[in-house]
DNA sequence: TTTTTGCAGATTGTTGACAATCTGCCGGAT
DNA sequence: ATCCGGCAGATTGTCAACAATCTGCAAAAA
């Protein structure tokens, strides 16, 4: 009696209460329902989710150990808030991990993959020219993730993800920078054509220095975001004293 | 009132019953006390450590994140055993990963903490030497770690030693393989050069290389392993029917 | 006015109990 | 001899209650 791989089966086996209220919260906490640096409130949860708080605290536990969550003490836990230093931090690994995967593709891609990396391309060239930033931001994380999983290292996949899932938490994204868009989709080209070439140097290249640029666009827009928020703190300041620390 | 940093206050903050059983046993799990595999019983562990059912399920659900345990529903926590290709896949990740140290060393590196590494270079000599190879793992454990570290990207840092841990699982590494630490220390030696030598690419390839140079060590060790067992399978084979899986 | 002290409510940390599920074994049927 | 059904013990999943801690506010002291 050989054993056949059942979907359902293997939903009923992996989900129970605390898979699913993790699953729950993290869904939430990544489509900002709960804004880094919220706290989280074990009853509150528990009650909404119609569980008991054990269930509760176990996912918060995992959440933590992603990097999603932060937990004090007798406090509890709040959404992280990740801070520019650690959003370099993150830019700087991917691009490793990105050159890996570009060197990786530019000897293995198998020609329906480059066809559907091919795609995913002309749909972020479209999504450009209708200055849809929304939706080239979808693509954008599709195209890398799906050449980061063509890549074929489970390891690797899961790892970043992770990542992407934590530089999500860091706000000062710059999605709607409509006039970055041009730039970005002719390094994507640029990606495509080094690994369709079959270099494996230039594949890793182009896409670590993609992953680069971007941080640096990022910064610079952290920049930006900072200079107008001291404007705004400092035209307020007649007002009364500067506001206290985030919740 | 400014804050000052005392230690101990930042011990009872951090230390909760949950973070002490998961920092004890994964501290059992890496020392081998449990062996990849085998079950870990709640109430048991409970009791040895003196503490109720709930603070170690949910050291469970850290140490499950952390890679170092699976958990499978309604049947138990077993200290995860990693298989030959998913330790392949670390190796590959942890070349990209020390291929970025060395780049960003050769650039920064300080005179003090190139004396740091000289000196762990040494003390390896010195143990391939006397053929202390346990001594030697230790060093070099030691030795990457720091590299890492001084890498100044503590995102980089944390995952790294998450990698580390995780394929200190994979039981079949070689460490005992005498002959082959030369080899070892002589790429070392190489790396120190490079990075000396302040050329980012040299270093960053030496680091490369050198990881993937211990993936084919390990992989042609796992071949060898796994030779020795199919022997002493079938030479066993008249005795009785073939063993059963492992529990 | 400003600072300190001392509750009261809210929230987290921990526990023990109960329900659901699994595992291994034994007897009976084929 | 082998297979099936079902019980008993062991183990995990979930819950509700209690204890410990924190937070904010208001009264008392300076």
């Amino acid at each position: 009696m050989t054993a056949v791989f059942h979907p359902t089966i293997a939903m009923l086996q992996s989900s129970s209460l605390t898979t699913v209220v993790q699953q729950e919260i993290e869904r939430a906490i990544l489509q900002g329902e709960y804004a880094p640096g919220s706290k989280l409130i074990e009853a509150t949860l528990a009650q909404a989710m119609g569980v008991s708080r054990g269930p509760v605290r176990e996912a918060f536990r995992m959440l933590e150990e992603a990097g999603l969550v932060r937990n004090e003490k007798n406090r509890g836990v709040f959404v992280r808030d990740i801070p520019i230093d650690e959003a370099v931090e993150i830019f700087d690994l991917r691009a490793a991990m990105d050159e890996l995967v570009g060197r990786k593709l530019a000897k293995d891609i198998t020609p329906a993959q480059l066809k559907e990396i091919k795609g995913l391309g002309d749909a972020m060239e479209k999504a450009v020219k209708a200055e849809d930033a929304y939706n080239y931001h979808l693509l954008n994380l599709r195209f890398h993730d799906r050449l980061v999983e063509m890549a074929g290292n489970s390891k690797l996949t899961s790892i970043y993800r992770k990542l992407i899932k934590e530089l999500s938490l860091f706000r000062r994204l710059n999605l709607a920078d409509g006039w970055l868009l041009p730039i970005s989709a002719s390094e994507h080209r640029q990606i495509i054509k080094a690994i369709a070439s079959g270099d494996p140097e230039a594949a890793g290249k182009a896409m670590f220095d993609h992953v680069m640029d971007s941080k640096e666009r990022t910064i610079e827009n952290d920049l930006r975001r900072q200079e107008r928020a001291r404007e705004r703190e400092s035209a307020a300041t007649k007002g009364r004293a500067g506001r206290a620390d985030r919740q």
